[in-house]
DNA sequence: GTTAGTGCAAAATGTTTGCATAATG
DNA sequence: CATTATGCAAACATTTTGCACTAAC
């Protein structure tokens, strides 16, 4: 058997809940496909106006992805929230956001299986899927900051 | 010299920062202090509009705290946002939010420093504070569901 | 053919802004 | 007393809803 695309798997996804297949479904999981930066629900709107998406349509879109748990929400740097597809449409991934440049980092590596366990078996949680942001300085503002202030504190 | 409240610390943080002392800002200070859990804007407005506090002054008292980093958002679990206190005036924890029962619950340890520090080196970031969620299942929850169903898959 | 999804218009909700008044430092 | 914070009203943006129509299965 050969691995299924994301597109396939998202077939299949929306097929076991009983959604059914749809171009505006398609539509938005593909863009968020083809992006690399959270949206915020409202800009996807926006976006997908010119491709002939309803607004509407966008929101109730949004909600079925997240039922089917193929996206997530991530807390953008105003505090306000975007959407991005989760695992395994999306490699497991966490963000920096950037104090100094407002940007929104990705972290690939993820070594908290180990501290996650432990929550579990502290808490007798069972732990299904997690999510790390850090807020900082990526490492060209640390730069500047570094080079205008003397010295530094730092904690996490 | 003796520790100063938590209060006379956000009069002090609201000084340094060329804010002024007011009842209102003490008001929202003082309820988000005794409260356990992240309150969404909207609702701290209506709670307070009931204590003499305008609602559109409970926006701006939020961005004021926002700012001096008093507080910080959080995702709550309909992918609204809620903010709560940050360290010092609460201390440094993370949140396990239960897809059974919906609830949000703190977690009070961190082991992340190591994990933390390793993805300051590996990117010459700076972190500053950071942020975990966990979903999953509360105790409660899992007892439940591994009841009825007989095996059970993990994953974090 | 049955049921679920979409478009539209409109409502409900949440948040921001401009300006006059009140209060802080 | 100079400046910042608040209240109010209104603008603005965002999200939800009801219903007729269309499309998926």
């Amino acid at each position: 058997m050969t691995v299924d695309t994301p597109e396939q798997m998202f077939r299949k996804a929306l097929h076991a809940h009983g959604y059914r297949v749809t171009p505006d479904r398609l539509r938005v999981f593909r863009h968020l496909l083809a992006r690399t930066q959270p949206v915020a629900v409202a800009e996807l709107a926006e976006t997908l106006a010119g491709e002939g998406t309803h607004p509407v349509t966008v929101y109730r879109v949004i909600d079925c992805l997240s039922d089917l748990g193929v996206v997530h929400p991530v807390l953008l740097g105003n505090s306000a929230v975007g959407f991005e597809l989760s695992a395994p449409f999306r490699d497991h991934h966490h963000h920096l956001r950037c104090r100094g440049c407002g940007r929104l980092f990705d972290l690939a590596e993820c070594e908290l299986d180990p501290v996650i366990r432990r929550i579990e078996e502290v808490h007798h949680y069972r732990v299904e899927a997690h999510e790390l942001t850090l807020e900082g300085l990526c490492d060209r503002c640390a730069q500047k900051e570094a080079a205008s202030a003397p010295s530094s504190h730092h904690q996490a």
